[in-house]
DNA sequence: AGATCGCCCTGCTTGC
DNA sequence: TGCAAGCAGGGCGATC
């Protein structure tokens, strides 16, 4: 599943590949993939036709490309399974293929929204003038953004009252952090998930953001060079799931650290990954 | 009204 | 062997 570094090696591809082009035609092949559009696809296909799009940008997860028309964004989400892929026209349509950009030029490739279980999507929305789509005004930034502010996160995180992988996964406090980063992060910092924010100093919580911070870039060293090829994989398959897991899906087998089984418990109809020993449970369980 | 939880979806894996 | 249940999970909206 595409994480934040994924999303953002299919953002410098979706510059790199798609900016400055104009739509000549959308066609929407699945209604879900247009479902945050609730004007529907065939209004999806209008507005954007004759649209240049400009360079994409992100925030979490999210990726939007601003329009010719400054007033709103193509808005996109690739959810479990989506791919945003640059292909050649004459390319035969993958099996999920849901989306279809054709751009006025003779570039000869199209953008392609392929997604396998549609909880993805494409969508158009008016931009606040901070220039984000109005839907994710509430989106925090993330923490490979410039402007995070470590101290204002520290402080909303300390005030939740809820417990430390709650908070990781609250995108109004913080975006783009998923299920395995979470997993990572709190692995790296020794600190169980149900470890109580209140109880974090903040020279701990910034030790974390830290640690999540790591472990996002260390995958987009390896993802940033995957989309370089002629077939532009403008798909986050980064490589990603290629290195080494401290955490996630690593139940029953040995800690890197100390050597003992990893557990998974459920967890908020997820899963939690964690060591029994490196990271102890907090003493109330509330 | 802030916090919590169920649901959306499909293909692979697991178990009987 | 075949079928069915389990599992993966981000984000939204309903609910309390």
């Amino acid at each position: 599943m595409p994480e934040l570094p994924e999303v953002e090696v299919v953002r410098r591809g979706l510059t790199r590949w798609v900016s400055g082009r104009t739509v000549a035609e959308a066609d929407v092949l699945h209604p879900r993939a247009v479902r945050r559009h609730l004007a529907g696809g065939g209004d999806f296909a209008a507005r954007l036709k004759g649209r240049t799009v400009g360079p994409a940008r992100r925030r979490g997860k999210y990726l939007w490309l601003p329009l010719d028309d400054p007033g709103f964004s193509v808005l996109g989400h690739l959810g479990m399974s989506g791919q945003l892929l640059v292909r050649p026209e004459d390319a035969p349509d993958e099996k999920h293929l849901r989306i279809r950009l054709r751009f006025a030029d003779g570039q000869g490739t199209e953008l392609r929204f392929v997604d396998q279980r549609t909880f993805g999507g494409l969508s158009l929305h008016d931009n606040t003038p901070d220039g984000l789509p109005d839907v994710i005004a509430h989106i925090a930034r993330d923490p490979l953004d410039p402007a995070f502010d470590d101290a204002a996160f520290a402080l909303a995180l300390r005030a939740k009252r809820t417990t430390v992988k709650r908070a990781l996964l609250d995108q109004s406090l913080i975006s783009g952090v998923g299920n395995i980063y979470a997993d990572e992060a709190l692995w790296r910092g020794r600190l169980h998930y149900d470890r109580p924010t209140a109880t974090l100093t903040r020279p701990r919580v910034a030790e974390l953001l830290g640690h999540v911070r790591d472990v996002m870039n260390a995958a987009l060293d390896v993802g940033g060079t995957s989309f370089d090829s002629l077939y532009v994989n403008v798909n986050g398959e980064s490589g990603y799931f290629d290195r080494s897991l401290d955490a996630y899906g690593r139940e029953d087998e040995p800690c890197r650290r100390c050597g003992t089984p990893m557990r998974r418990r459920p967890w908020m109809n997820r899963s939690s990954y964690y060591c029994p020993r490196c990271q102890r449970p907090p003493r109330t369980t509330a």
